[in-house]
Formats: structure tokens, sequence, C-alpha cells
DNA sequence: CTCTCGATTACCT
DNA sequence: GGTAATCGAGAGC
């Protein structure tokens, strides 16, 4: 498989969310090659989006969105999960895509016994079950997903026939944008979702 | 320094 | 459908 190039990453993150429908995350571990199709994904930006990490400026915790693009930003929430992001920008100073869903492809047994799961539709469907399926923590924030030989990278895969938009899920602000996208034919998306009333594109 | 609350999940009714 | 668990980031004093 090929990796997607810094390039890719060089477009709005609404752009790039789109467009990592269908790709491949990979993760390299000691013993174990984990990947998956992305499903599901959400967009984040900076002054434009009162959701996101960047809104009020560089912290500690979002440095790596202000960074370069196509590096993983990895944050730990609600005192157990951690969420991966992969940073992307055009215009705007910092800017991440949140990867919230994947169809789980090679080391399924293993996703299965970091998770203490043996159902496959649990495995990987949300941001904070699929970095625990594929041991993603703080160690890697700041990873160079463009690498490689990364222990994390993004790959290409195949095309998606459709991708829809939908309001991003668990923010307090920003809920209007339709910044969500996923492969609605997909069987591993984190919610059951009701077509009638998506926004087709 | 203290306090609030979250880009969630699992388990309950 | 509802909510407890769990803890660190960051906002406010």
């Amino acid at each position: 498989m090929v990796i997607l190039p810094r390039s890719f990453y060089k477009r709005s993150t609404t752009e790039v969310a789109r467009e990592l429908i269908g790709k491949v995350i990979v993760r390299r571990l000691k013993d174990h090659k984990l990947s998956g199709v992305i499903v599901e994904t959400e967009a984040y930006g900076q002054a434009d989006d009162p959701a996101s990490h960047a809104f009020r400026g560089m912290t500690k915790r979002n440095s790596v969105m202000f960074g370069e693009v196509g590096t993983a930003y990895v944050y730990f929430t609600y005192g157990n999960h951690h969420c991966i992001n992969i940073t992307a920008r055009n215009r705007l100073l910092a800017g991440a895509v949140l990867i919230r869903s994947i169809a789980p492809q090679e080391g399924i047994s293993e996703m299965k016994r970091l998770r203490a799961r043996d159902d496959h539709h649990v495995l990987t469907t949300g941001p904070g079950k699929l970095a625990q399926a594929m041991n993603i923590t703080c160690s890697q924030n700041g990873v160079d997903v463009t690498e490689p030989d990364s222990e994390l990278t993004i790959e290409d895969g195949s095309p998606c026939r459709m991708v829809i938009a939908t309001p991003r899920i668990g923010i307090s602000r920003g809920k209007e944008l339709q910044w969500r996208f996923i492969d609605p034919s997909s069987e591993f998306l984190s919610r059951k979702t009701r077509l009638a009333s998506l926004q087709v594109k």
C-alpha cells in the first residue's frame, strides 16, 4: 500500500476529513501489525470552530495542531479514553481531523485482546475504542504519519462510493456545522444514522 | 490553587 | 432512553 504524502493534508480540515474516508490507518507494534479502513471522521478548525481544542489558541496539549500537517494529535479525555487526530490545514494556523471509527482489517485477534472484547463490531466503532484497539496513547502524540517506518501511518485505500456530511458528535458548541463525515454503507459507524435526515453531497 | 467539564464508553432500565 | 465512572486540561480567581 501507498502512504499518503504530506501534501494530502495541506487542505482544509473538512476536505481532508472527507478524503480520509476509505483510507487505511496502520499501527505497527513490536509483534503485530494492526489496520482498519476509516469510515467516520470529524474536522476541527481553529478560530472558525468553537468546538476545536485550538479555538482559544495554542496550549501545551494542542500544540501539535499548530505544527506540521500529517502529524498524529493524541489527547486523553473523560478520565479513560484517548482520541487520535491527524493534523491538517490550509489557510488556518491550526487544524486536525478526528478519526472516529474504523472497520478492522489486520490484527483483529490482537485488537480483541487489547480491547478485552470478543465482538467484532464493538472493537473499533468509536474514537476511544479504536485508540484502545490499536494501543494508541499520548506516546503517539506528535508521530509523523507520512513516514514509511513510522509506528503509525495512513495509507491509500479503495475509493469510497459515497461520503455523507452530518453534525459532529459529543460537542456543545459548533453543533450546526456539518463537519462529521461517514461512509453510510459501513457496518462500523460509531452510531446508527438515520439517512433521511442527512445532507448528501 | 480550585473547580468545572469534556471531540467517551459501558452498562443499566 | 439515561447515567456513573474517572482524571487532567484549562479557565477563573
